[in-house]
DNA sequence: GCCGTTTTCGGCCCGACTGTTTTCAGTCG
């Protein structure tokens, strides 16, 4: 699948735009490449269906744009962008991750100084080069050092799940304080994106100096990059940014709509405002200098005519066209979830025992956990042979028939989380794995598979009739190791095909599937489950992570099997075909 | 370069800040 690949290209393409002044048509291919990095479909494929009348069907891509990625697609090369390379040979993406560098400032320092590298530009910097040129100066020459310095400490984005807990305890703090009538988290963070850059905080209060004072004191505060009447700027010891804005009553709902972004999306936005002959920044939406809206995030939504769009929506993938046709989807809730189907006990490498997880399963509301021991191939996790599985489920029967005897409704259902081993093949024997209520097979091993090897793996185990679910289906770790070599497009046929529920694992380093996968998983109607995958109770809180990244898919209840009584859930599992047993 | 429930030509997102300049370009979010 070329698609990101091609936004890539699309995307550098604009920057060399940018760096030649050219006007608006850098706006045209950074469009062009954020549509194809959003794309559910292979262009690859559609460019095969329909060539290139299907090509400019996609929104952004024009004549000029299509042929390009037809020239792309038939010979791996883009000469318009090759030009590019020869004339400007810069890196550019390092260059402009320097904060306060851009394409300009780029160009003049590779025609003036022969600047091309990261290294260039430090040097450069450091033998005070930059500063006597037009236009630079000694600060430029400092923030330069400075921003390159950061960028060798900084490990960049977090993950969602690490900084959560942290905005959260600060987000406590502030709303305890007597001077703050509300206080919200905006950003990335509050459309609950897989990972972080840095954390906003907005709020109301009649006395903001209080309030900016009490945030640049927060412990762990390790320093303070500005602080003002309304806002403030601190980095906490775990090299995490946070801001604040202290915002007024009046304007607060415009300003959090604004703070919350995407980008992409409040740029939809402002343009529907012009459209209607209004005008629409963080102060409010306006008609002339009269405010139409701007206390409240859903004023300023209804009056655009569209309805409230939830923050995890706002992408610019497709969410303002169905607001518009009324066309949301009815996500997913986080008070939805029934029960955890992925939870491991010690009866493998888990930390606690099967009583203790029903205990803080029913503390948690839940209706059902679902035990997932690992199985016998995975010795480091110390994984259930046949007869252990069969051992453990006594105990689970006897636990459930106390807690029916106590009048609850609560139940621990049986599964496993067995390993696809290479040849699609299950370390479980089928008689075994039909006495589970469920069962979850995973791939643990052979990671480095080729794409057809590993596709025909997952579809052997996913064409098993005891495998329900698959568990982390890309396996993909967040900053660490890529998704297997896999044909996405044919697992999700096949799992459809077969009934098969494919995991949103919710560990802050997986959220496997991810956002988009969820989506496609969702538009071909295949049933998802949120799982935590927890191997100590504790981690049960996980599911936040998955449930914030299935809002992001546009999932709704009926395509979450843990939103369904377990009743529901049971009969919509595969049955094994008769004669299996 | 793309696009059109006003448009096939004339538009294309907003405001603040910084550092450099004597009125503004570049960058950022």
């Amino acid at each position: 699948m070329k698609n990101q690949e091609l936004a890539r290209i699309f995307g550098e393409i604009a920057e060399y735009l940018e760096m030649e002044g050219v006007r608006f048509k850098p706006y045209a291919y950074q469009k062009a490449a954020l549509t194809l990095a959003a794309l559910q479909e292979d262009v690859g494929e559609v460019y095969r269906r329909s060539g290139l009348k299907g090509l400019r069907a996609i929104p952004g891509v024009g004549e000029s744009i299509a042929s390009k990625i037809e020239e792309y697609l038939t010979s791996g090369k883009i000469a318009y962008y090759e030009e590019f390379k020869r004339k400007l040979p810069i890196d550019l993406d390092a260059i402009i991750r320097v904060e306060g560098m851009g394409p300009k400032k780029a160009k003049v320092l590779y025609e003036k100084l022969g600047v091309t590298t990261l290294e260039e530009l430090e040097e450069a910097a450091r033998s005070h080069k930059i500063a006597p040129l037009f236009g630079f100066g000694d600060k430029t020459e400092e923030n330069i050092l400075e921003a390159i310095e950061f960028l060798k400490r900084s490990t960049g984005r977090f993950l969602l799940g690490e900084i959560l807990p942290i905005a959260q305890g600060v987000l406590a703090k502030l709303e305890a304080l007597p001077e703050v009538t509300t206080v919200s988290t905006a950003g990335s963070l509050r459309r609950m994106k897989e990972t972080i850059g840095d954390v906003d905080f907005l709020a109301i209060s009649a006395e903001p100096a209080k309030v900016m004072d009490f945030f640049v004191s927060l412990p762990g505060v390790v320093k303070v990059w500005g602080k003002g009447g309304t806002k403030a700027s601190v980095r906490l010891q775990q090299g995490l940014d946070m801001d604040l804005r202290v915002i007024p009553a009046q304007s607060y709902g415009a300003a959090l709509q604004y703070f919350t972004g995407s980008k992409e999306h409040n740029i939809a936005l402002r343009k529907i405002a012009l459209d209607q002959g209004l005008k629409l920044s963080e102060y409010g939406l306006f008609k002339g200098s009269e405010a139409v809206a701007a206390t409240s995030e859903e004023e300023v939504y209804h009056a655009l005519g569209l309805p409230y769009i939830p923050p995890e929506l706002r992408e610019d993938r497709g969410e303002i066209a169905a607001a518009r046709a009324g066309r949301l989807p009815a996500l997913i809730g986080y008070q939805d979830i029934r029960g955890d189907l992925h939870v491991h006990s010690d009866w493998d490498g888990g930390a606690n025992s099967l009583a203790e997880i029903a205990a803080a399963g029913q503390r948690l509301g839940y209706e059902y956990i679902g035990i997932a021991d690992h199985t016998k191939f995975l010795k480091i996790e110390r994984g259930l042979d046949e007869e252990a599985l069969l051992a453990r489920n006594l105990e689970i029967d006897r636990l459930n028939r106390s807690f029916e005897k106590a009048g609850l409704s609560f139940r621990l259902l049986k599964g496993c989380e067995a390993n696809i081993m290479a040849d699609g093949a299950i370390d479980i024997v089928d008689e075994v794995l039909a006495q589970l209520d469920f069962v979850i097979a995973g791939i643990h091993s052979h990671f480095k598979m080729n794409r057809e090897q590993m596709t025909a793996r997952l579809v052997t185990a996913m064409q098993n009739p005891h495998v329900d679910i698959i568990s982390h289906p890309t396996g993909r770790i967040i900053k660490r190791r890529d998704e297997y070599a896999i044909d996405l497009e044919t697992i999700l046929t096949v799992a459809r095909d077969t009934g098969t529920v494919l995991e949103i694992n919710s560990y802050p380093e997986r959220l496997d599937l991810n956002d988009l996968n969820i989506r496609r998983a969702k538009e071909m109607g295949i049933r998802m489950v949120i799982s935590t995958d927890a191997h100590q109770i504790d981690q049960l809180n996980l599911m936040i992570y998955g449930l914030g990244q299935a809002r992001r898919g546009w999932a709704e209840k009926a395509d979450i099997i843990n939103a369904w009584s377990v009743t529901d859930l049971l009969q919509s599992l595969k049955k094994p075909a008769a004669g299996q047993l």
